[in-house]
Formats: C-alpha cells, sequence, structure tokens
DNA sequence: GTATCTGCAAATTCTTTGCAGACAG
DNA sequence: CTGTCTGCAAAGAATTTGCAGATAC
C-alpha cells in the first residue's frame, strides 16, 4: 500500500484512506466496476465511505490521469485503472467488460489524424457480443 | 416521405406522423442528435410531441436496427440513423460527433474475433480530440 | 373493433452540488 | 493552522414507466 500512497503523492493529490481504498480496489480487479460498484465493494471495510466521495474522487482520479472512464452504453460510467489505452469487448448477455490487445492500432491511429483534420488525443474503441460463458447457456 | 412510410411497414412497424418525423430528422442530420435534440428539432412542426415519445420510438427503432445508439461519454445517447458501422470522432472542446471511414477494419474485426473466443456480434470505434474549428480558437 | 401508440405526470437511475465538520500536510 | 476532503442530504439530468385516451390498420 505504500506503493498508491506514493502514486497519490506524486500526482500532488492528498492522501486519504477513501483514495487509497478506491485505487487499491480499481488496481487489483479486471472488471471494470462502476462507481456503484465500487462503492459496495468497498463497504464492508470502509463502513463509512459514501457514493458521493467515490465520486468525486474517482473525477480528481480521471483530470489526473490515474484511470480511465469507459462508456459502453449501460447507462452509467465503468472505471478502469489500466490508463494504457487498449479495446474492451462487452458482452450483450451478461453485461461484463474485458481488456485485450490487438495489432495495428497505430496504423489507424496515423489514418484517423490523416483522415479527419482532427488533432488527435485518445479513442475508446469498443466491440460488443457474446462471451464464452454465455454461449453455453 | 412515401419512403419513410416504406421504412417502417418493412419492419412491421405501424406508421406514424411521430415516428415519420422522428426518422425523417434523424435520417437527414449528420449531427447525431440526443433524444432531447430531436425532440426540441421537432417542435416547431410537430407541437404536440412528447419527449417519452421519442425515448419510445427511438427504443423500437434501435431494437429493429433503424438506428444506432452512441455512447461517446457526454452522459446522454446520441443517435444515427446510419446503421452501417462506421467510427465516430468528437471534439473534446464543441462536443460534435463527426462520421469517418478508415480502412483496415476487417482485419481489426478478424483479430477481435481470434483473440477472444467471443462471438463479435458489433463494435463501437470513438476517437477524441480537437477538431478543425475548435483548433483556430 | 382491437391492439398498439401517444402524451402526460410521476418514478427511477445515475451523477453532481452545497455545506458543515473532519483531517492531511 | 489552513486548505482540502469527506459524508450527508438535496438537487439535477437523463431516461423509464403506468395509464387513459387516441389512432392505425
Amino acid at each position: 500500500m505504500i506503493k498508491i500512497t506514493e502514486v497519490l503523492r506524486k500526482k500532488g493529490l492528498k492522501v486519504t484512506p477513501q483514495r487509497i481504498a478506491i485505487y487499491a480496489m480499481l488496481s487489483n480487479t479486471k472488471s471494470h466496476p462502476s462507481a456503484e460498484e465500487i462503492y459496495k465493494a468497498l463497504m464492508p471495510t470502509n463502513p463509512t465511505i459514501s457514493l458521493a466521495t467515490v465520486y468525486k474522487t474517482l473525477d480528481i482520479f480521471k483530470t489526473t490521469g490515474l484511470v480511465h472512464e469507459l462508456s459502453v452504453g449501460n447507462g452509467r460510467s465503468n472505471y478502469d485503472a489500466n490508463v494504457l489505452v487498449h479495446p474492451h469487448i462487452v458482452c450483450t448477455k451478461c453485461g461484463k467488460i474485458y481488456d485485450f490487445e490487438i495489432q495495428g492500432l497505430n496504423s489507424l491511429r496515423n489514418q484517423v489524424a490523416n483522415q479527419t483534420d482532427f488533432i488527435v488525443e485518445s479513442e475508446q474503441l469498443t466491440f460488443y457480443g457474446t462471451c464464452p460463458d454465455c454461449q453455453k447457456n
């Protein structure tokens, strides 16, 4: 946990138990939880934490680049402590969100920069389908 | 407008003035409006239309495949009558959403199918950056 | 004529805000 | 100490729902 303390301090953030808990929870999961899910996961260990604090903290983490916010079309935001930009695939049956890696993203990004006259800053590549577990049912 | 009537009828939907108006509005814009924006755009010509009807209609259009719903991370849904899957680029300054075309998407899709064990159904490729207009300011 | 659609108002869900007390540095 | 953070409750924004009357077919 000393490591998380350092991460926060390096970003110039005050180190509070809530921030440590939220960042630790997000770093230790691959599940891309929503604010509510983070809140519920922390309740047992941090019984006084509030949902508003979770939202405020995620907001600060977003703007300092500690987490990414995903919009996959489920009516809420999901959060990811892996800030290296990478694609996601969402199961349309169970809603789970998975990371994966593909090749050729650089050529894709170059094409985007060339074809649009935008200064491209980031991207969100989301695929949808049926996950292996849900295929069995 | 006869054309829209046919489109709706072919999907087995009842043809109502509201549905025609919503589909016509979406077909004739490149602006990817939200439900509220569609509603406001139709107010002058359809003064009795309600926002709830816009939402319900968009929901039906989604499930019948007449429109796509986009989630670009602005806290609401945006709608697109161009149902050929294509990437979007969003200006982080003014919020405008643009279509564009790139090559190599098929190889990308094949990689996704190979690397994940998902049955891939669709995708949403969203890039973010500063649009030409906003670069001038 | 009948099932579906519309418009209204109320309800729901997700997120943000204001403020007073608590805490980190 | 002082400025920032937390937790609470209330507010706000987007979307959904229930229902009675209207309309498409």
